[in-house]
DNA sequence: GTCTATACTCTGATAGAC
DNA sequence: GTCTATCAGAGTATAGAC
């Protein structure tokens, strides 16, 4: 924080508190208490209290601006992976995403506000659920045309497996991200949940299910 | 409402409003307003706006409190049922569950405000999450022992059934809940997401992938 | 039990001196 | 760019007449 500038200083402690409170339960007072400086001082950085959420999803925007699906990536993928590699990977990608402090508190200020704020709303269910969805089932279907994996329905295949990835989403970050994903702005190592022994298990005892399911 | 008596009328417009935009975003004079009554007339009945949001509560936890493990439920049930009617069963309950109205939107209550409310989350955690998958993972259990299930861990057979519900729950009832499950007090018969044709062909679907995947 | 009137607090936001 | 001072509005809640 000490080398940041205000205004950098005043949205970090937004995301910060946002994240522990969500939108409502924090007041421009909080914000700027806890930056150092006075209500005031906050309008000249950014016109309203909204807009500090807005920036906010503006990064998230960002963030997923570079997440499209290439047409021919599920092709390229299906050369070097088999089903059970490339569900290691997507949780890999799952770990290192929600394992930067940063994006852990955006995503739970996204669950906190979906149910009053549209844009939040969408974020969750585009880009956290039906974007990952289909693009799982494309690999899959490119999978099975090529006779490495069951030959099922690759949109069932893939709710089972994702479904679960969101139900530790569901369980472990969001309920109880106050346990783990809240920390302070200056540790930039926070304690990822998924690191945990026991979803290590978890997932473990997920994979060796579907690995088995999901072989032809 | 037109057979209820004032403190009953606030209750049911409190749920209503507290389901639609979350408690802290309905104010009093919002629920006075669609009572027909001045804001002053609520604390007749409830001490605080707190209040009500505390007795929607322990109308939860009444519902719940019937709701315990009988020990030997899970022999009695593995002498009449296989791994996939047994299912069917979770998902029969889970539909007439969230098929009343009232129960929807309570439960809709309990998702918005579990970042906030620690009742609100312990609910979640507790009723939605882990009794179930504690319940079924004893079926299951009692089912391997029987020689009629697949050997494998029960837990993590019970997760790989119920996060795909909680997924559905999770897209289907909290994020889109404001299409289907939030309606008029005044009309009984709400729109069960699940009842409609894309969710039935996913259930559907799900089922026949564990059928397979859950047999010796 | 319902009303009118009002108290008090907190909110986001602005004006203007420095 | 930060401050002091201030504002209007909305929030919950209470007192007391009817």
């Amino acid at each position: 924080m000490k080398d940041m500038n205000t205004r950098e200083r005043i949205l970090e402690t937004a995301i910060e508190l946002f994240a522990k409170h969500g939108f409502n339960d924090v007041s421009v007072r909080d914000i700027t208490g806890a930056v150092g400086i006075k209500e005031s001082s906050l309008y000249n950085h950014f016109k309203s209290k909204q807009q500090l959420l807005d920036e906010i999803f503006n990064y998230l925007d960002r963030e997923f601006s570079g997440m499209s699906i290439p047409e021919d990536e599920a092709a390229k993928l299906i050369e070097v992976m088999d089903p059970a590699q490339f569900m290691d990977m997507c949780i890999m990608n799952f770990k290192m995403y929600f394992g930067k402090p940063r994006l852990i508190k955006i995503w739970r200020i996204v669950s906190i506000e979906r149910f009053r704020n549209a844009r939040a709303n969408e974020f969750f269910t585009k880009n956290l659920v039906d974007y990952p969805l289909l693009y799982q089932s494309k690999v899959f279907e490119a999978m099975i045309k090529k006779g490495i994996m069951v030959n099922a329905d690759p949109k069932v295949l893939a709710r089972a497996f994702y479904s679960f990835i969101l139900f530790i989403y569901m369980r472990y970050f969001e309920v109880d991200s106050s346990e783990y994903s809240i920390t302070e702005a200056d540790s930039p190592e926070a304690v990822n949940p998924v690191d945990s022994p026991e979803i290590q298990e978890m997932i473990k005892g997920h994979m060796d299910f579907l690995r088995r399911a999901f072989t032809v």
